[in-house]
DNA sequence: GTTCCCGAGTTTAAG
DNA sequence: ACTCGGGAAC
């Protein structure tokens, strides 16, 4: 192990202060391109070097898989793999997963718990609604979902006020106060469901690790004593439970480094509270604060431009970001007529851009607000054979016929997992229908029975009959057969699996119903990838468990896969701000900056403009050489022509940083819009050629 | 009486 | 892509 001072080499002076400072509560406002990971590796190695602690009783938590990832590689390079690889650097989630896999028996829950998916939490809710007295009443589960999803993370499990909009009609509020009404019960049954099903939601896995602590004060105690330091990255992002977990794990000794920027707090919407990075030397007495304050990614004009709109907003700590990198491009701002022209403008522009300069398709990230707005762009980027990647949006996990595969195993493992049963136990059809499962569930219901005794009730009883008997029976006979293959052992579990996707006959099922070849043959190939990265865990994993591959699969996503393993051509990457928080790129193309898309009409509603204006910060400070936006004059939403106006956060950027590129009057393009959207059919050709003549 | 199939309208962001 | 509602098919 190197000497201390060897990891202060190369850094100045706010970042070798935050690194030396080990002792006590410090918090680090690492601004966007700061230097913040290099700060934090060297402070792991530091902590090394002075050996007050070994590398298990150092704990690093982040929010992503790829930020723990990057840390992992990077304290590595320091320190060496093997005490890297002991430094405990994890996301909350799987850090609170690892405990409840071990405690979770402590508080009535089975130690083979699945993790619901998203989707399977809203099958849960759509049965609970489904279940309530008055079923005339229309209520979408995603409004529930949303909500319970905020008290959960917000600590706040019985306190069922929704979130006032701005401004609210009479009509609105009524709404709001009919799902206020309901939200006690819908919770109540949702989290039984879950309870029954001994599964855990996203936000279980952080709650009921609280809860531990709560109710059995030896368990947290071991955990005080494990972690003799503790860091947490992005601590602008932490929801109530996290703040109370770290809280609760720091609480004797205080040695606790958050590290995080005000100004890129961009997940309010799923609990985030900003407060706990503004309040942190309120709750910590005696912390020692550090400004990194230099940016070294970005040239001056880019900086310049996202210093300037973020001084819009009024709940921040004032600051402003010093540049590093020297003079450059002024910024560009390309107004296009529609989607597909500002798509092809892109396209135009990053050729111009690759011709002046040589850059590489890596260099080049496009980024949006919402993943709607992918489709386009990779639509016009395979026209003229251009490689690139779409990071987040349909995921592989989230492909319908992996979540079938997935559940199967998920009732292997877990066979009270209600939701994964309901996804598959008529995938492929076995003749059981709604009016089966309700019977079976109604029965669960009375008598508070578990899936499998409410089944076997039903059939003992005869309720059920017919087709719908023999599918059961079958369906039974297939889990038995599958879960005792598992237990044994005798093979590898990809080739388990494999025999499980023959023996259900999936292949036909896919031929069956997929609309046309190729379809099916996609189709296909996925479920050839899942049995391929059951290979890989297999063979990467120490002791590798079905149970592992779920919880393994259920907490990653692929866009850290691809993040991981690299790609070897160049690729353009396509991806939401959200997601490429973290990141740079020498060019970064901002698309459908208008008002509506950024800040999104969600927010204008809501109130929550300043969230949008930091995002739109984070985005510009993506980018290291040039920052391009790019707007269009009108945009097709919901099966609508609509006329769009330029973002407002555009405007708020200095004049003499963007110089602005027109290829489309907007004037003539309003015009145009009004008059389709007048003769009530305005799609097709027709429009299209009118957009052309403007264009031209 | 159930289950199956097809077309319609819709989706803020992530672990 | 996913959920819904209506109507055909079993």
């Amino acid at each position: 192990m190197a000497s201390e001072s060897t990891y202060l080499a190369g850094l100045n002076e706010n970042q070798a202060a935050a690194v030396r400072q080990i002792e006590g509560p410090v918090l680090v406002i690492a601004g966007a391109g700061s230097g913040k990971t290099r700060v934090v590796t060297r402070r792991i190695a530091y902590i090394l070097a002075t050996q007050k602690a070994a590398p298990e009783e150092i704990l690093a938590v982040t929010f992503t898989n790829k930020a723990a990832g990057e840390m992992r590689e990077r304290v590595a390079e320091l320190v060496g793999k093997k005490n890297a690889d002991t430094v405990v650097i994890s996301t909350f989630h799987s850090f609170c997963l690892k405990i409840l896999r071990e405690h979770i028996d402590l508080l009535g829950y089975r130690k083979n718990f699945t993790i619901a998916s998203e989707s399977d939490t809203r099958t849960l809710l759509s049965r609970a609604l489904d279940d309530i007295e008055t079923p005339e009443e229309a209520f979408s589960p995603g409004i529930f979902r949303e909500q319970i999803s905020l008290m959960k993370s917000q600590e706040k499990s019985d306190n069922f006020a929704m979130a006032v909009p701005a401004e609210e009609s009479k009509e609105e509020a009524a709404n709001r106060e009919k799902y206020e009404s309901w939200l006690p019960e819908i919770y109540d049954r949702y989290q039984s469901a879950l309870r029954a099903a001994n599964t855990v939601d996203f936000d279980d896995l952080l709650g009921l690790v609280l809860r531990l602590w709560k109710e059995h004060p030896e368990m947290r105690e071991i955990f005080q004593n494990k972690f003799k330091y503790v860091m947490v990255d992005e601590y602008q992002d932490t929801n109530t439970i996290q703040y109370r977990l770290i809280q609760n794990l720091v609480m004797a000794h205080k040695n606790l480094c958050v590290v995080g920027d005000d100004d890129q707090s961009i997940y309010g919407w799923r609990g985030a509270d900003i407060s706990n990075i503004l309040n942190f030397e309120k709750d910590f007495p005696g912390a020692k604060k550090i400004n990194l304050g230099y940016n070294y990614r970005s040239k001056e004009p880019i900086l310049a431009a996202a210093n300037a709109v973020i001084a819009n907003n009024n709940k921040r700590i004032d600051k402003e970001m010093i540049p590093q990198q020297g003079p450059g491009r002024t910024l560009d701002r390309i107004v296009t007529a529609d989607e597909e022209h500002e798509a092809r403008m892109v396209l135009e522009w990053m050729q111009n851009i690759q011709r002046k300069t040589g850059a590489s398709f890596d260099d080049f990230a496009i980024l949006y607000r919402s993943n709607v707005q992918s489709r386009a762009h990779e639509i016009a980027l395979r026209s003229v054979g251009i490689p690139y990647i779409v990071i987040g949006g349909q995921e592989f996990f989230e492909r319908a016929e992996i979540r079938d595969i997935v559940s199967y195993l998920k009732i292997i493992v877990n066979p009270w997992d209600e939701a994964a049963f309901l996804r598959v136990v008529n995938m492929p059809r076995r003749g059981i229908g709604d009016k089966t499962l309700h019977t079976i569930h109604d029965l669960c219901l009375e008598d508070n029975l578990t899936l499998g005794k409410g089944m076997a009730k039903a059939l003992t009883e005869g309720h059920i009959t017919g087709n719908a008997e023999k599918g059961i029976r079958n369906f039974l006979g297939l889990m038995k057969d599958f879960r005792f293959r598992f237990k044994e052992k005798q093979q590898p579990l990809h080739e388990i699996v494999q025999q499980l996707v023959h023996t259900i006959g999936y292949r036909a099922e896919i031929e069956r119903t997929a609309k046309n070849p190729e379809h099916a043959s996609f189709r296909w190939e996925n479920i050839q990838a899942i049995v391929k990265a059951i290979e890989e865990y297999e063979n990467t994993a120490e002791n590798p468990t079905l149970g592992g591959f779920l919880d393994q699969s259920s907490l990653t996503r692929d866009a850290d896969r691809f993040a991981k393993n690299g790609q070897d051509r160049s690729v353009v990457t396509l991806m939401t701000i959200h997601s490429a928080k973290g990141l740079e790129f020498p060019y970064v193309f901002l698309v459908g900056t208008e008002d509506g898309i950024i800040p999104h009409a969600r927010s204008l509603r809501e109130n929550t403009v300043e969230e949008e204006r930091r995002l739109f910060y984070v985005a510009i400070t993506r980018a290291q050489r040039h920052f391009t936006l790019f707007e269009t004059c009108s945009r097709v939403k919901h099966g609508r022509e609509m006329i769009c106006t330029p973002s407002r956060f555009v405007k708020e950027i200095p004049d003499e940083l963007v110089r602005v590129r027109t290829y489309a009057p907007r004037d003539v393009i309003a015009q145009q819009v009004r008059e389709n959207n007048n003769t009530g059919k305005g799609k097709g050709a027709k429009k299209k050629a009118a957009k052309k003549k403007a264009r031209a």
